[in-house]
DNA sequence: CTCAATTTGTTCGTATGTATG
DNA sequence: ACATACATACGAACAAATTGA
């Protein structure tokens, strides 16, 4: 804030609390990944860009300050300045939506436990999705892709369940265990996402701004005879995830 | 910025490029609003969020302006600060995950169209999902309920299928008014939904702050001669999106 | 080659915001 | 509430490099 002239970005910036330079980057970069602006390509002036916005010269450098940081575009005095390259293809983690290709897509995941601090977290279920076993065992674990956390799960799993196999559901992903036991009916699985942002907890365990989106899923197993032998919370990093979703199966028609 | 010392914030902050104390008031908030803190309580002094997050009394102070000016909490000398407001319950928009459910979903929305600002933007359209059509209406529409708005949707409608009802199309939902054409036969429908953050025009259509999350949708709708009648880029305000998914259907096993 | 126009780079002064102790 | 320091933002002037007439 200070000293300030109409601008269209005035108003929004009040409610974003985050400094003009970094909204001017941020529209800047935009044009970039949508293409509006191509590789080579030349950009806007920095005059032109202070009248477009509203906003002073050295405003405008800051914000592309942070672009060629980022090695979105390069400078040069009396030319210009030029779109060098386009920002990473985000390369995205498909949710699965059914059963076996979730199954399948957690496979080979090998998840990194970790120690339980404190006490578990309560137990979050809904009674009408499934009775509560007499007794669960916490598991904390973060996933993870070449290096890079993607999400982070806590697990409560039936004891009993847990006990078939101690040894894998600590080392393997559990759903995946699960899918391998033989004597185990399941009745319902049922998962709901809702988008959120991170906390301190979770912006450190994903290596994530504060604040930033994140995609949370739980996740409900019910065996046979009604118990909730799996409920899961996992937070997902929201810049790579993606669902996919089939409207029609296959020949439907909209006329039945 | 400015003088740090150690701090659990400090990490994360520097990648935010948002102030501290509003960042230490995004979590106080995500408190009330997950139900840490409810009504009425207490919630922790001044010195205790000091030293959870290293940072000093008048930032904390700061934080705390913020979530009285929005009637979240209140102040009394020597005796503490308590939750006064009751956080509006977040209440969700499910989002249709089958067809069927998709067009009953939005069979009685009444969509506000908006002028098309400059040239509209260029057709998404991936050509492995279906083929261009000769030529495309463009409509621009606000989704809302109860006066808020809460999803932005661009269209592409294959200019052959708007011509039927030009009408209908510009009062109903276009995928609604689509599914009550009888000689249209769709062979494929597919969507795809990932989670992004509001730019500056966004957020001014959907009354948010600046980056807050949104989820944003491709809808595409193929005819049985393969070609993509209908194209829609629709963004949703991410507080209020949630996903529910069968995971098994009905009597299905684990083993086949 | 020179000159002018264009465009980015740099600096100064000032005011206000953010953060510490 | 105060003193301090750094960050953000403005406006304006001037410097340096490039381009084309």
């Amino acid at each position: 804030m200070t000293k300030r002239t109409s601008s269209e970005l005035i108003e929004t910036y009040e409610r974003s609390l985050s400094p003009l330079y970094a909204q001017v980057a941020a529209v800047l970069r935009q044009r970039i990944t949508e293409g509006q602006w191509r590789p080579g390509e030349r950009i806007s002036t920095l005059e032109e860009v202070e009248k477009e916005f509203g906003v002073a010269r050295v405003t405008v450098r800051q914000a592309m300050d942070l672009l060629e940081k980022d090695g979105l575009i390069r400078r040069y005095q009396g030319r210009g300045t030029f779109v060098t390259g386009t920002p990473p293809a985000r390369h995205w983690l498909p949710l699965a939506t059914d059963w076996d290709t979730l199954v399948g897509s957690i496979k080979d995941n090998v998840p990194k436990q970790l120690p339980v601090e404190g006490s578990p977290p309560a137990l979050r279920l809904d009674l009408a999705e499934g009775a509560e076993a007499a007794d669960y065992v916490f598991l904390n674990s973060l996933q993870t892709r070449g290096d890079k956390p993607y999400a982070y799960a806590q697990v409560h799993l039936a004891r009993e369940v847990f006990d078939r196999s101690p040894r894998r559901f600590r080392t393997q992903t559990a759903l995946f265990v699960l899918s391998t036991l033989d004597d185990i009916k399941i009745k319902h699985a049922h998962q709901t996402f809702v988008i959120g942002t991170a906390d301190i907890n979770i912006a450190k365990k994903l290596d994530i701004a504060l604040n930033s989106p994140t995609a949370e899923a739980h996740c409900v197993v019910v065996d046979d005879s009604g118990v909730a032998i799996y409920v899961a919370d996992i937070i997902y990093r929201g810049e790579c995830v993606k669902f996919d979703i089939n409207l029609l199966n296959t020949g439907h028609n909209l006329k039945p």
